[in-house]
DNA sequence: CATGTAACGCACTAGTTAGTTACTTATGAT
DNA sequence: ATCATAAGTAACTAACTAGTGCGTTACATG
C-alpha cells in the first residue's frame, strides 16, 4: 500500500500488487479531488498511476468503489493525525487551541480532503455508509473532545454543558468554509484568501471565536 | 424571465422567449445543484424545462455559460433577500441575531444554493469572475454589516475592531458547513442532522457563537 | 394578407467513457 | 525446472454526451 516505489529492492521489480494499488489510490485521490466524482476519468487515473485501467477494476471493482476507498482513507488519515496530537496530555485551553490550529493546518496542507468530502456530500454520503472502521474512530474522537471539555470545566476554564459534537462541527466549519469557498470568496470580497497575512488573520480569528465560545468567564 | 407562465394572457401562448428562458434556468439550477457541473446533462435540463436542447444553446451559449447564469442568479437572490431584511432599522444585537437566523433559514430553504457554490469552487470560481453586478452588491452588503457593528460599538453592545468580512464568513460558515456536510456528518456522528430538534439546537448554538464572538462584555 | 424575424424542434455527429474480453508475463511454491 | 496463479496490457464495445445543421412554425408589423 506504499504510495510510491522509487527504489525497488533488487532489479526493476515489475510486479508489485501493493505498490500498484497504492499508486492507483493516490492518483484517484488527486483526480477525484480536482474534478469530482462525475468529472474524474477512469482512464486518466490509470495513466496518472502508471497502471492499467484493467488493474483499477481488478483491485477496486469500479469507479464508485474506488471513490469509496479514497474517501475512507482520507477520513482515516485526518482522524489518525488528530489522535497523534495527544491532546489529552495538554492543559485544556492549550489542547483546544491546538485542535483549532491543527484542523486549519490540516485543511491547508491537504486541500484534497475538502473537495473529496464535498463530492461525497453531493452524493448524499452514500460512499461513506460502509466505512465502519471510521465510525469507531469518530466516536473515539468525540469522546476525547468531551474529556478535554470536562477537564476544562474542572479547572474553571470552560463553561459547563457544551456539546462536543456542536463544538467539533464549529471548529471544522470556520476553517473549512473559508478554504473551500476561497475562490468565490476571493472574487466577491476582492481579497486573496490564501495570502500569508490573510491566513494568519483567519487562524487567529478562528482560535478567538472558539475560545470565546467555550470560555467560562463572561 | 418569469419562471412560470400559468395564466397566459390571451390564448394559449405557444411562443414566449422569456418564459422558456426562465424554465431553462430553473431546470438548470435543479440539475446542476443535484449533480454538479460535470454530472449535469444538457439533455436532461432540456427535458426538465420542457424546452428543446437547441434553445439552451440559443439563449445561453452552452453548458458552462448556463452554469454561470444559474450561479449569478443564485448569489443575487441571497444578497437581495438579505437586503430586504432591513437590518439597519433594528437595534444592533437584534440585527445581528436576525442575520444569523436568516442565513441559516435561507440555506435550509434553498439547499441548491450550497451545492451550486460548492460546484463553483471546485472549478476555482471561474464561473463567477464576470459577475460584476454581484461584486457591487457584495460590497454594499459588507458595508451594511460594518454599519451595524459600528452602531453596536456606540451602544456598548459590541467590541471594537471586528472585521465585518471575517464575521460574515463566520456567520455563513457555521450554518453552511453543518448543512453541506449533513450526509457524511450524519453517518459519522450517527445523528439525523435535519431532525427538527437538531436544527433548532444548531441554530441556537450558532446565534450563541456569534453573540459571544462580538459581545463587548468580557 | 404578405413577409421578415425570432422561437422552436428533429435528427445527426464526432468524440468520450465506463467497463470488458482475451491475452501475455512474472513469481514463487513444489 | 515447471506450472498454477496473480500481475499486467492492449484493443474493443456499447452507451452516452455536448454541440450543430437545417428546416419548420408562430407572431408582429406594415
Amino acid at each position: 500500500m506504499t504510495a510510491e516505489n522509487i527504489a525497488p529492492e533488487r532489479k526493476t521489480r515489475k510486479r508489485d500488487a501493493d505498490a500498484t494499488k497504492g499508486r492507483i489510490l493516490a492518483a484517484a485521490k488527486a483526480e477525484f479531488a480536482k474534478l469530482g466524482l462525475a468529472g474524474a476519468r477512469v482512464d486518466d487515473i490509470a495513466e496518472r498511476s502508471s497502471a492499467n485501467k484493467r488493474m483499477i477494476y481488478h483491485y477496486f471493482g469500479g469507479k464508485e468503489a474506488l471513490f469509496c476507498a479514497v474517501l475512507e482513507e482520507a477520513y482515516l488519515d485526518i482522524r489518525e493525525s488528530e489522535r497523534a496530537l495527544n491532546l489529552e496530555d495538554l492543559p485544556p485551553i492549550e489542547a483546544m487551541q491546538t485542535l483549532v490550529r491543527f484542523t486549519w493546518e490540516y485543511y491547508l496542507a491537504n486541500p484534497e480532503f475538502i473537495t473529496l468530502v464535498n463530492s461525497a456530500n453531493l452524493h448524499k454520503g452514500r460512499h461513506l455508509e460502509s466505512a465502519d472502521r471510521l465510525k469507531t474512530r469518530q466516536r473515539q474522537f468525540v469522546d476525547m473532545v468531551q474529556r478535554i471539555l470536562d477537564r476544562g470545566v474542572t479547572t474553571g476554564d470552560f463553561r459547563k454543558g457544551i456539546d462536543p459534537i456542536q463544538l467539533n462541527i464549529t471548529i471544522a466549519a470556520i476553517g473549512y468554509y473559508y478554504l473551500t469557498n476561497r475562490h468565490t470568496g476571493g472574487i466577491l470580497f476582492q481579497r486573496d484568501f490564501l495570502e500569508p497575512d490573510a491566513l494568519k488573520t483567519r487562524l487567529d480569528f478562528n482560535i478567538d471565536t472558539i475560545m470565546r465560545l467555550i470560555s467560562a468567564k463572561d
